[in-house]
DNA sequence: AGCACGCCGACT
DNA sequence: GTCGGCGTGCTC
């Protein structure tokens, strides 16, 4: 560990050149690192974090190299670093990391370096918590609910929540005790952050081809090696605890263990089970930490005292002193995919973690993107796959309503076979969900009169109406303004119209079908955050909700027990847009909705409505045939050299305005780069072609798989000079259409 | 990312 | 006549 050292220096110029030069990487968009001068008093090495002015201002930073190159920067400009923090230093993995993937994402470095400095706040050393304890002798008037508080406290040293919490009475009546003088400030021993799970605390049975793979895993995180294992299983297959396992494994060797979730923020499920089976919860890491609990973890990982850590796509650039194992939990998400700032892909880069760390990755998925699937026959990865359910339950059956011969009556959006058995599932006392991918009221408001549609005035979309609030929302930038009562293309009032369904729609519709049925819309607008996550989950489990109407927040790692029958509403969304990934998405998300129908011992049925049934991703899902789905998929995409058997970098060129935008969108295309298994299409107007006041143009290279696409495209821009109005955003492997 | 320097509208 | 809008440019 650094020795904490601080020198009341403001960082002026030296006194002539005394101390060594470093080179300081700041977590500043900065193209490279900056030197500076180590005054003798301070002992720091590569990684220690350091405090060096910059500017009028003072900045943290990490010490990137101890001996740099003295040829850039005159020693007499050089400035002095302040002081070392007294944190451990950033370790050589972790440092390799960053510039692995900001030579991979075409960023700064310093930008990638922001991201494993999320909590600067832990680089201080951690101060001694305070509490309270009971002052000897002392007396005072006692209520009852200061006996209890008192009681509670003990002859301990407790914090003031605590001792509220235990004895069951407001912090007031702490206050209370505090202010006559019963009890009296006192600091608390520290205390660890985490508990350590236990990893022989309740280990399931598994069943034998559960434990063949656990087997396999636990043998791969004992070798202490890189490697990659592809896991694949059906939903209610038990991967989690087959992985869990090798968690189990990774704690037998000392060493710490990540897990990645794609929406960590709605996993209380998976924390309780984590739970149930290690005795002591994870550390948890995701955006909405409080930012005293992400100082606490930051720094409770950097001194290996988190064993296990949970959490999202950022929980990678944590400080882990010796990480051997990553597992990434549906790695198919695309909520793994970071689009805005340093654009990388968790999944991919949790694979080169581990193997800076030489530490195991496990990808799960019960439908693996075509990327790992290919990795695995290539040889990359190891592949291990559960085939059955838990118990004995069968997948649920899936079938197809073809909305050309079924319509929903006018006005509706459920057809009479899926109407008659949602009748049936309630009738029967079970629960069923409804599935449609598209939040608020309507997608489209139409003005009858005129046909004018309501449009986002800064992006390329429809305004959705969102009926609850009485407004009309922008789903791209945010911009939102009230339901209008009159067109605002030709006046006529009362023209507007609702045209197609979101959840809030269908809501309206099974009210009207089902008076009696207690319904629950989920939705990323009606389920907020963690809290609200679990209060739905117990509702579900407690058969406090008959009908479900959900989001793809629905689809993600639930389990609920009494549901057996899934409506998808629109099949065919999703598949439209000419995405490269579209069906495979469509897939994917569709079989996770699937799986959430019948568990346990009653049989679940799911049915699509589709207005093309015969469809592959719709005769895949009906006939339960991923493995022939992915087949045909890389069918089509392999000889065009379409990803995975190929490389595809985006160009994303964005101006305020629209002109500029056009032209140098053109002028990039005019210097592609030309070369044996390079190609570039476009430009074209982006997807979006307008998003939040920005016109944007799209080029995409493709490149042979062999090929190295970055110093293509370092090339390809540093022969363009571009307005600095105009903005080129690059994305490496890109996934979605942006 | 900050923060300073630098040219054109509504105030004392 | 000034205070101040945020456009662009630099920070070892």
């Amino acid at each position: 560990m650094a020795t904490p050292s601080r020198k009341a220096n403001t960082g002026e110029e030296g006194t002539g050149g005394a101390g060594q030069r470093v080179s300081v990487l700041l977590p500043l968009p900065l193209e490279g690192a900056y030197d500076y001068r180590l005054p003798p008093g301070l002992v720091a090495g590569p990684g220690s974090f350091v405090e060096v002015p910059l500017g009028g201002r003072v900045s943290l930073g990490v010490i990137w190299d101890a001996a740099p190159d003295a040829a850039h920067v005159a020693e007499r400009r050089l400035r002095e670093v302040i002081a070392v923090k007294p944190a451990p230093p950033m370790r050589p993995a972790l440092r390799q990391l960053v510039e692995w993937i900001a030579a991979y994402t075409l960023s700064p470095p310093g930008a990638v370096l922001r991201m494993a400095m999320s909590a600067p706040a832990a680089l201080e050393a951690p101060a001694q918590a305070s509490g309270w304890r009971r002052v000897r002798g002392a007396e005072a008037r006692i209520t009852p609910d200061r006996a209890r508080a008192l009681a509670a406290l003990g002859e301990e040293t407790l914090p003031g929540t605590e001792i509220a919490r235990l004895a069951g009475v407001s912090l007031g009546v702490v206050r209370g005790l505090a202010s006559v003088g019963l009890i009296e400030p006192a600091l608390m021993p520290r205390a660890a952050a985490f508990p350590r799970p236990r990893p022989d605390f309740a280990p399931p049975v598994l069943r034998p081809e559960q434990e063949e793979a656990a087997a396999a895993l636990r043998e791969a995180v004992a070798a202490r090696r890189f490697g990659v294992t592809l896991l694949q299983g059906v939903t209610g297959s038990g991967k989690t605890e087959v992985y869990l396992d090798a968690v189990a494994e990774t704690l037998r060797q000392g060493r710490q263990a990540l897990v990645l979730l794609p929406e960590i923020a709605l996993s209380t499920q998976w924390l309780a089970r984590f739970e149930r089976r290690f005795g002591a919860p994870p550390a948890l890491w995701h955006s909405e930490l409080s930012s005293r609990t992400r100082r606490v973890t930051w720094r409770a990982v950097a001194e290996g005292d988190a064993p296990v850590l949970v959490g999202a796509r950022s929980a990678l650039f944590l400080p882990f002193p010796d990480l051997g194992l990553i597992v990434v939990d549906e790695e198919h998400e695309t909520a793994f995919k970071q689009e805005e700032g340093v654009i990388y892909h968790a999944r991919d880069m949790a694979v080169v973690r581990a193997r800076l760390e030489a530490a195991t990755c496990v990808l799960v998925s019960a439908t693996p993107s075509l990327e790992s699937v290919a990795n695995a026959e290539a040889g990359r990865y190891r592949r291990l796959g559960l085939p059955v359910r838990h118990g004995g339950a069968a997948m649920a059956e899936v079938s197809a309503v073809d909305l050309r011969q079924h319509p929903p009556e006018r006005g509706r959006f459920l057809s009479p076979p899926l109407v008659a058995a949602v009748t049936e599932t309630l009738a029967r006392g079970e629960q069923a969900m409804l599935f449609l991918n598209r939040r608020g009221y309507a997608p489209l408001t139409l003005c009858r009169a005129c046909g004018h549609r309501m449009q986002c005035p800064n992006c390329t979309a429809w305004l959705v109406e969102h009926r609850a609030q009485r407004r009309l929302l922008c789903h791209h930038c945010g911009h939102t303004a009230p339901t209008p009562a009159a067109c605002p293309e030709c006046g006529a009032e009362h023209s507007l119209v609702p045209i197609g369904p979101g959840v809030e729609r269908i809501q309206e519709e099974v009210a009207e079908l089902f008076p009696e049925a207690r319904r629950l819309v989920m939705a990323s607008d009606t389920i907020p955050g963690p809290a609200a996550a679990a209060e739905a989950a117990r509702q579900i489990e407690d058969r406090e909700v008959d009908l479900i109407i959900g989001t793809q927040i629905v689809a993600k790692g639930w389990h609920f027990p009494h549901l057996t029958l899934v409506g998808v509403v629109d099949a065919d969304l999703g598949l439209g847009g000419g995405d490269l990934r579209a069906g495979e998405r469509t897939m994917q998300l569709l079989h996770q909705v699937a799986g959430r129908a019948g568990r346990e011992d009653k049989p679940g049925r799911v049915m699509l409505q589709s207005f093309s049934p015969e469809h592959p991703v719709m005769q895949a899902l009906i006939r339960d045939d991923f493995p022939g789905f992915l087949k045909a998929e890389a069918a089509q995409r392999e000889p065009g050299h379409w990803p995975p058997y190929g490389r595809l970098a985006a160009l994303i060129i964005s101006s305020e305005d629209a002109r500029a935008a056009e032209r140098g969108a053109r002028e990039l295309g005019l210097a592609a780069p030309v070369g044996d298994g390079l190609q570039v299409l476009g430009p074209a107007p982006a997807p979006l072609a307008l998003l939040r006041g920005r016109y944007r143009h799209r080029l995409l290279l493709k490149a042979a798989r062999g090929v190295k696409v970055q110093p293509v495209l370092v090339d390809w821009l540093a022969r363009v000079q571009l307005p600095r109005e105009v903005r080129v955003q690059v994305d490496v492997d890109p996934v979605g259409f942006l």
